[in-house]
DNA sequence: ATTGAGACCTGTCGGC
DNA sequence: TGCCGACAGGTCTCAA
């Protein structure tokens, strides 16, 4: 898509989890991708108008490349690029998002103006992550799936991180820092540990031949904890309405 | 202001 | 084999 023109757009669903905006594909339409970009877990693509195309996967989002026709039953949007490329949009539960911002709607967007850091960015480390927890009341859990404290973590990466960390998931977040908002050492270990499992992850989906689903913790309830000298089994258990991996015996 | 519960939507999977 | 409930990798809104 970079650096070629948006010729067609053809949207066959319009009510993914917001409306589209009006005129959205006339709008794209004869504009050129300038970069793609990412914040979080948002796909941003910069265009020559100076609009910017948002677009989010949801849980069940995806993107293919090839001619779609006949176009499947959740195949919502189909761009056709001047290169000759056919992007395709598929989400069976439509929790995905594609929006168009001016410059100003992007600086003043309500949820990306308000993301936390990339964590694998030198923005983020051990002070910036104690100092967003000082004072939470909340889970680490929660507070690393807030997009706020950290962006774009999801609840796989949650768990993956505190395991290597060796903090439960249920200790309160302000436990990292201390009173001032300096780190103490489960910050430490934490900003690193997820650095680490997001590296990994991203090196793994890299290969062509990676299947997905090895985890660490996550989706192995009843498996021994693969940190060595632990005998814990992982354990589950439901934490604001999301499942949660973790190894009850090393994780403090 | 912070926090947790519920809602959004469809597909899949395990149990009966 | 078929039906039915429970659950799924993410946000957003609302109310306590």
């Amino acid at each position: 898509m970079t650096g070629a023109r948006f010729v067609d757009v053809e949207v066959r669903r319009p009510d993914l989890r917001t409306a589209f905006p009006r005129r959205f594909a006339a709008r794209l339409k004869g504009q050129t991708v300038e970069r793609l970009d990412r914040r979080a877990k948002y796909l941003l693509a910069v265009l020559s108008s100076g609009d910017t195309l948002l677009m989010h996967l949801g849980m069940s989002g995806s993107f293919r490349v090839g001619d779609p026709s006949p176009p499947g039953r959740h195949d919502h949007v189909v761009f056709h690029m001047s290169s000759g490329a056919i992007v395709t949009f598929n989400d069976p539960r439509r929790f995905g998002v594609m929006d168009l911002l001016t410059p100003r709607q992007l600086a003043a967007h309500p949820t990306l103006s308000r993301l936390g850091p990339e964590p694998l960015s030198a923005a983020f480390n051990a002070s910036v992550l104690a100092r967003a927890c000082r004072g939470k009341k909340t889970s680490l859990k929660a507070a690393l799936l807030d997009q706020r404290v950290v962006a774009g973590l999801g609840n796989i990466y949650v768990s993956e991180a505190l395991h290597v960390a060796r903090l439960s998931p249920q200790r309160q977040a302000s436990t990292i820092a201390t009173a001032s908002g300096a780190p103490r050492p489960g910050a430490v270990r934490l900003a690193a540990a997820i650095k680490q499992v997001l590296q990994e992850a991203v090196a793994r989906a890299s290969k062509a031949r990676y299947r997905g689903g090895r985890f660490r913790v996550y989706d192995r309830a009843g498996e021994r904890c693969r940190h060595t000298n632990c005998a814990g089994v992982i354990a589950q258990r439901t934490q604001t309405g999301r499942t949660t991996y973790y190894c009850p015996v090393c994780q403090k």
